[in-house]
DNA sequence: TCTGGGGTCCTAGGACCC
DNA sequence: TCTGGGGTCCTAGGACCC
């Protein structure tokens, strides 16, 4: 449902996806050019030395050896070993080792920074997906004949300013320039005009469709559906009830068919902290403190992004990884780190005793501009507790009343 | 894929209301 | 007292994305 009929409006739109290639190590090598051509690993939770963390992007040098995203360290340093232990034991090949750095997200944001405001000068609207990716609707900057060239020009541009390489793809919707963006990585640039989605979309493998993960490749393939060609040839009816809508959505992107208009961002609908144990533990303290210690990441967070919450809750992963959440809601929005800190202690009571791998806080329901709001009427004070949701809040002095209220009750 | 961190969306069941 | 149906909110889990 929801899409376009072929040879209307969808046809006139003209969308990009803008891909940096392995970004991060892009940008280690921005600032060490020495990196350039070398085997490169960026990890996530990784500390110089150790082999803590996981791998967070590997450069195509380092995939080669057998290196891959997600990969946790100690295995990648299997494949790869690193280059300063190659260079002093006799038993490493020198040349057959790496290097390895940990992440620094505020130095990529920097980048990405950068790049944006290239896609911005490029195109009426730009929705960012993450630190790496874009998509842009340049319907009015561009023609289909000229959109190679084009993208040509964005490409060339950011190499030359920022020294980066993008990977664009440009189609008519925003499904199939996500595809035609990574159908030539690295340094990819394919333009599917009009008539031709289809034809591009029919061999590619399911598991390369936006929102077909490992559960959904199994099963599908059990169905005897490889490729986006025989998903477009299946029957949606059983699609919609072997998939719930997502089978429908998953069914018109394969046709090609994807009237999604290129829309900002947007606000944040959640923040969350979580950290991994070395080893999972049942040391309750140690528990507590690490989720307190998120907590106060996250709230902190939240203030700083001018961010009320009105849910709070915690994810605990017990091994193997068996993935647990509990969250409560308040009655209304607060910004409140005393309050979240006795939110996250009584929810983690109830795994007491059980060993630990992973702990995460989170905060929900947001709400933003509290500080505008807040300037009112002394809404500030107390324990910033605005009133129920889907009440009348225009009486600032009835929710005011309200409030107090409502978070002491909450807990006892 | 022996598994890091920050997100989004969907679904199902229960509580509660009218 | 039993029966009906619709709507909304909340929690928990699952799948997926980068």
């Amino acid at each position: 449902m929801g899409a376009r009929l072929p040879g209307t409006e969808s046809e006139a739109r003209i969308v990009a996806h803008a891909d940096m290639d392995c970004f991060y190590a892009a940008c280690e090598r921005l600032r060490e050019p020495a990196l350039e051509g070398e085997p490169l690993v960026v990890g996530m939770g990784y500390e110089p030395g150790t082999d803590n963390g996981a791998v967070a992007t590997a450069s195509y040098e380092a995939r080669a050896f057998g290196v891959e995203s997600a990969q946790a360290i100690s295995a990648a340093l299997e494949h790869l070993p690193r280059k300063r232990a190659a260079a002093t034991d006799a038993h490493l090949d020198i040349e057959r080792s790496g290097f390895y750095r940990p992440v620094d997200i505020p130095f990529y944001e920097s980048v990405s920074e950068e790049v944006r405001g290239i896609l911005h000068e490029n195109a009426e609207v730009v929705r960012e997906v993450s630190i790496d990716e874009a998509y842009l609707d340049v319907t009015e900057r561009t023609t289909w004949d000229d959109a190679e060239a084009f993208a040509r020009r964005i490409k060339d541009r950011i190499e030359q300013e920022i020294g980066v390489v993008a990977s664009v793809g440009i189609a008519p919707n925003m499904s199939t320039a996500k595809i035609a963006s990574d159908a030539e990585k690295p340094d990819g640039l394919v333009v599917v005009q009009p008539g031709e989605v289809r034809d591009f979309l029919a061999p590619v493998p399911v598991e390369e469709l936006h929102g077909v993960g490992p559960v959904t490749a199994r099963t599908l393939r059990e169905r005897g559906i490889g490729t986006a060609g025989e998903l477009a040839g299946a029957d949606r009816h059983a699609l919609l009830s072997a998939f719930g809508e997502r089978g429908g959505d998953l069914y018109d992107r394969a046709r090609g068919e994807d009237d999604r208009e290129v829309t900002p961002k947007g606000r944040p609908k959640s923040l969350s902290r979580e950290s991994a144990f070395v080893e999972p533990t049942a040391d309750y303290e140690a528990i507590e403190e690490r989720a307190l210690a998120l907590a106060a990441a996250v709230t902190e967070r939240a203030t700083r992004k001018d961010a009320l919450y009105r849910t709070v809750g915690i994810k605990v992963v017990t091994p193997p990884f068996d993935v647990n959440t509990r969250a409560r809601s308040l009655s209304g929005p607060v910004d409140d780190p005393d309050l979240v800190d006795r939110i996250v202690r009584d929810l983690l009571s109830e795994f007491e005793g059980e060993r630990i791998r992973k702990i995460g806080v989170r905060v929900s329901n947001l709400e933003f501009g509290a500080a505008a709001q807040s300037s009112l009427d002394g809404w500030v004070g107390g324990d910033g507790v605005a009133g129920g949701s889907g009440e009348d809040d225009s009486d600032p002095v009835d929710s005011a009343a309200r409030r107090g209220q409502a978070s002491l009750s909450e807990f006892e």
